[in-house]
DNA sequence: TTGAAAGCGCTAACAG
DNA sequence: CTGTTAGCGCTTTCAA
């Protein structure tokens, strides 16, 4: 069996991949020996182990996932669902997969595009059967959700309170936006406009800090400008604001990018920030930390919120009747040189 | 599939998806002919099929990606590595997962992060033993190539010829670069600056088009200034060009992302596009469309890389043998509002 | 169209 | 540390 198997390998031109047994029999040993090696399960003597490994490295081997998920008992793999457009995301699977591998477990990766919603998705990767869902950023309805957590342990990140049986993760949007309040207050901007994200994630808790903020400190609110996040609905909040006949001293985004897009357009119509006005956004994703955008923004530890999510996942895996929890983790503003105090008019 | 995605009638708080014995079970049928239907085999008629699916549909069942990938004889899994912060793969991937869709192949999903190169999701990658892989942007030795060759058919997106036996399939950046180039020639530049990719994907072929166009219009070539793809070594890039003493009349920037970190720079140091300074870029991608940013640049058309990418990947999953394919798809300029006659000095 | 039997590569339980 | 036995959920082959 084993010599029929390297005869494979050195013929074709693109060879069949070696097993566990052909390993075992390079080394002269049982395959379960070199499964106890691969899976860091106690047994096997250093020397040993080494041995196996070099000889693996040799052969080019590595253990089969499909093999594996369907044997094991206890799914050592978790489906994160992602929107690929959304920069703050992408610090956060870094980040997660950072944590992941710490802690021994795999990453499945699955994207919702434009074309392909999150039920798609959701459904593509239940094939493979992981221990549990991380949704990022993901707009499910209250309904799917629940279906869902019947099925699997579900954690939602960076959008609120899940309800629906999921675990949820996500930083306390109403306190951040309030820290950017105050901040312009502070500055002594009286007239801050808001551009909200719709019904983005998490939008309706940053909107409410907003709209208390300015209440608590007697200032009236608005305008408020709709958008949904992306770039292009900022600089849409931009031109609707240029439209008044007179611009407000600040204006709060609810998100990074619509924050990048409102300045670049402002600045684009000569108006100077934050000289003319300021600007905050939300996330501190890559575009806030831009040299020619420098946003002072509310930061949302992307490394934290991924441990957490991670090491929340893993807890239901383990004990699927527990309660769903939802952490809230707070905020911190970032102040950059997009905010400033209020020229005298 | 329906819209019920999700839908499942199990009681228990995390309940184990069925399987196909169980649908089997629930329209007293054969596992096997369970699994014809759901691999759209010949043989189960239209009455036999619908009820399949519906028994399905109520239990909540999907097929075991794992031991489908286990048993098949040929894989229909395709691996794709994306780098998570490049604007155009976002489209990418977008129309492959359609492409994918429409073919009857999964795609499976790898992330190719700061902290997680190449080596580590090739890796990961090849565990669940896909029957290609498909690297879009990625940065592979040529060594490292060769040896993944002789595992697995490899095609590289977006780079140019791979070599090493990979297949690839790209847009000529030279021919791409040289339409730039020529569009602003003929609106009356002489003076135009180029940004360089350094050692991103496909740079080098993008250079040498602008080099030679430049010569053979008898146009002096230069600045050329260093940059890696990204926003901020365009604004590197601007800040470099805003501290001689004369600005060029024109710059091409060999990607998008850089000419939109090049020309917000720009625009804050009270420079205007067009009227002082004409800008392209390449790859068509998001931000070029952005309302704000309005890019004149090389358009690569992602839907036909992701389909040529993919009938790629599957001919050579069908026949290992055949030789590697190199296609190079011609891009098309696209002009908008940043680019116009240069202002007499 | 269906049924029976085999087996993909691995993990898990147990006795040595 | 090794060997044995079993089996995860599916596809495949062959025979009916």
């Amino acid at each position: 069996m084993s010599s029929e198997a390297f005869a494979v390998t050195e013929l074709s031109p693109v060879g069949r991949l070696p097993t566990m047994g052909d390993v075992a029999a390079m080394v002269g040993m049982s395959r379960q020996s070199v499964s106890l090696v691969f899976r860091n399960a106690p047994g096997p003597s250093p020397e040993t182990r080494e041995k196996v490994l070099k000889a693996a490295d040799v052969l080019g081997y590595r253990p089969d996932m499909a093999a594996r998920m369907l044997r094991r008992r206890d799914s050592q793999h978790i489906g994160v669902l992602i929107t690929v457009s959304h920069a703050f995301e992408q610090d956060l699977i870094d980040s997660m997969y950072a944590v992941a591998d710490e802690m021994g477990y795999v990453l499945m990766l699955a994207a919702i595009t434009p074309v392909r919603d999150e039920a798609q998705a959701v459904g593509e990767m239940l094939g493979y059967r992981p221990g549990a869902l991380i949704l990022v950023g993901a707009n499910v309805t209250q309904d799917s959700m629940h279906q869902l957590t019947r099925q699997i342990p579900v954690v939602q990140v960076g959008a609120g309170d899940a309800g629906a049986g999921a675990d949820s993760v996500s930083t306390d949007g109403a306190a951040g936006i309030a820290e950017a309040v105050q901040h312009l207050l502070a500055l002594g901007h009286r007239s801050i406009a808001y551009v909200d994200g719709g019904t983005m994630p998490g939008a309706a808790d940053r909107k409410a800090g907003y709209l208390d903020t300015m209440a608590a400190a007697g200032a009236i609110p608005g305008p408020i400008l709709r958008g949904d996040y992306s770039e292009e609905s900022g600089a849409d909040a931009a031109r609707r604001l240029l439209a008044e006949n007179r611009l407000p001293t600040a204006v709060v985004a609810s998100n990074d990018q619509m924050a990048a897009g409102l300045m670049t357009t402002l600045m684009r119509a000569g108006v100077s920030i934050p000289e003319d006005i300021s600007v905050t956004g939300y996330d501190d994703s890559r575009v806030a930390q831009l040299s020619y955008i420098d946003l002072t923004t509310v930061r949302q530890d992307s490394t934290e919120l991924a441990k957490v999510s991670l090491t929340t996942a893993i807890a239901r895996m383990a004990d699927t009747h527990r309660q769903a929890q939802n952490y809230v983790l707070t905020p911190r503003l970032v102040v950059r040189s997009s905010t400033g105090a209020p020229s005298p008019r």
